[in-house]
DNA sequence: GTGAAAGCGCTAACAA
DNA sequence: TTGTTAGCGCTTTCAC
């Protein structure tokens, strides 16, 4: 019992293989009605499902998008990932999926192997924006997602971390936080950080004492101090949901609570933060939008025959959201 | 600037496609040596790779697996994906991602495009693991994930709901907790919860005023209720994160504390619940472990020959984590 | 040891 | 309005 081919239902009807591709592509308009319903009932009969390697072949095209992700397990992605399926979904393009696990020879694999499979485009969220690894990368072909290079050669979808940190931190110095820091996992070299904590130094300025990077040497032990001795209100802003759970490890041993002690607030607004107790006031990033917006983007580039444009910022907007840490 | 093709090697090294094409697989036994370095050299030279669409229209086999997720929000689900990836990018296969947003008409459209595109197999989280409709699928192609069906019909990869929430309500019962309730979504129908809940049973009776049921008509106030006037010691097992989260809410508008008012314990164990406070007592599924086994598993089957086996059950053990929450 | 050639299932230019 | 035909890039049987 092999599947039926297009060339069965050809015989079934008694025309051509090509009069049935005609078809099948919509290609309808001088076709006789009544050779359109004979084919329409062969179809139906048995059936009869075009195979979609066969037609990949011959078109060159297999209507599918690579996606690499840069950590799965980061809880932000996921939401991005429902975003960019439900847009390819609807324009019939399958997602081959992919994890590099933040491990930059996985990603240049996964890549190649995307690249191999004649994916029409690639969403990168890549580990290092700037890794020049990624500039062989066909722009025509690609977008990039959450992290930007430093001169852009893609089209790249971001939060604006800038503005909405900016103004997340005016409102929490407004509120009587006066001696306020950053607190992060190393900067350097990855847009969302280096972006959010330009945002705070808008506000806070450009004093290196104020910016906290854990993991460092010392850095646990830095906030312990700061929070035994400052004798200013104090408060602190982590620079995404995982940096907010290693504070709060830090924090939860020690007597000092939020708000009283110390404001608290952060990048990334994840279901659990509105049931911590109190409550965190945060940023939220519309990642289901940017997902979307990068997958829709990529297939609107792909329809358009190769005009060149200059690279594009996309900018999804985040929301601030006011709950009870300072 | 053409890609090159098979045919471009063998003209450039003097011989034909079959000769290049038994190099690239390996079919080199009785090969010249010769002519074996000169396609090597000419492949390096020239950056060639072959098209794997050609190759799986010739072979009838896209190396490829099919992943249909329930809801890909779920944080469970990322660590599985994570595990999943990671197998089947060890054995040179590619993972069509597909999200069914809990939606059993979405979940339909998904499994009907992955066959549709030849997927070598099928990994398949499902909404509704017993709808008549997945009774059509290959169990020779197909494993199933998480939920399992009545009867089953296929090889499902499932933690081990019920031992380890029986040992844990034990654990429960022993520390004094006399009152004690599930509390969970609707159940009926969904494995998970069933298990969860029969493991329950097991340690606290059959007692359906012990079964609470989030959303429905009255079981906040009935929550709060208990809270109020129960005289014995009371404690609550949520039966996954989400419905732990929820709780939460529940609790956190009311003076009503844990563990000193109640004990609390939950299935799942996410990021956020060592870093709640007091932190949460557990049950940790080895969800990496569960995506691992079960694209092993698909795998090993595609490889074999259609021996046709019993549908097997595969369970992942869960482990028990006690913290502070009772 | 290697090559010729058919074929995988479909598309699309061209002819009729 | 429909059919012929030559591919798409690779695998594989059979012959030399």
């Amino acid at each position: 019992m092999a599947r039926v081919t297009i060339k069965d239902i050809a015989q079934m009807v008694g025309v051509s293989k090509a009069t049935v591709s005609y078809y099948l592509n919509g290609n309808t308009s001088k076709m006789s009605l009544v050779t359109k319903e004979k084919i329409r009932q062969a179809i139906e009969e048995t059936g009869y499902q075009p195979n979609k390697i066969a037609q990949s072949l011959a078109t060159k095209d297999t209507k599918s998008i690579g996606v690499v992700i840069a950590d799965i397990t980061n809880p932000f992605i996921s939401s991005v990932m429902k975003g960019i399926h439900d847009r390819c979904q609807k324009e019939g393009y399958s997602v081959l999926f992919t994890n590099s696990d933040d491990n930059p020879m996985i990603e240049a694999e996964n890549i190649h192997r995307l690249l191999q499979q004649n994916v029409s485009g690639i969403l990168l969220d890549p580990i290092d924006a700037n890794a020049s690894s990624l500039k062989r990368l066909n722009p025509q072909k690609t977008v990039m997602i959450d992290r930007e290079s430093q001169e852009m050669f893609v089209d790249t979808v971001v939060s604006n971390n800038i503005a909405s940190t900016r103004e997340f931190l005016y409102k929490m110095k407004e509120r009587g936080y006066e001696e306020l820091y950053f607190v992060s996992y190393p900067i350097e070299g990855i847009s969302t950080r280096e972006r959010r904590y330009r945002g705070f130094c808008e506000v806070v300025g450009a004093d290196a004492s104020r910016l906290l990077i854990l993991g460092e040497q010392g850095s646990e032990e830095r906030i312990l101090d700061l929070l035994a001795s400052s004798k200013k209100r104090l408060g602190f802003f982590t620079m995404n949901g995982p940096v907010l759970l290693d504070f709060m490890k830090i924090i939860n041993g020690t007597v000092y609570q939020y708000p009283r002690d110390f404001g608290l607030g952060s990048y990334e607004d994840l279901d659990w933060m509105q049931v911590l107790n109190p409550s965190i006031s945060c940023i939220r990033q519309d990642s289901y939008r940017i997902g979307q917006v990068a997958a829709d983007h990529l297939l609107k580039k792909l329809q358009q025959d190769d005009e060149v444009m200059e690279p594009q910022r996309l900018v999804v907007a985040s929301e601030l959201i006011f709950r009870d840490s300072f």
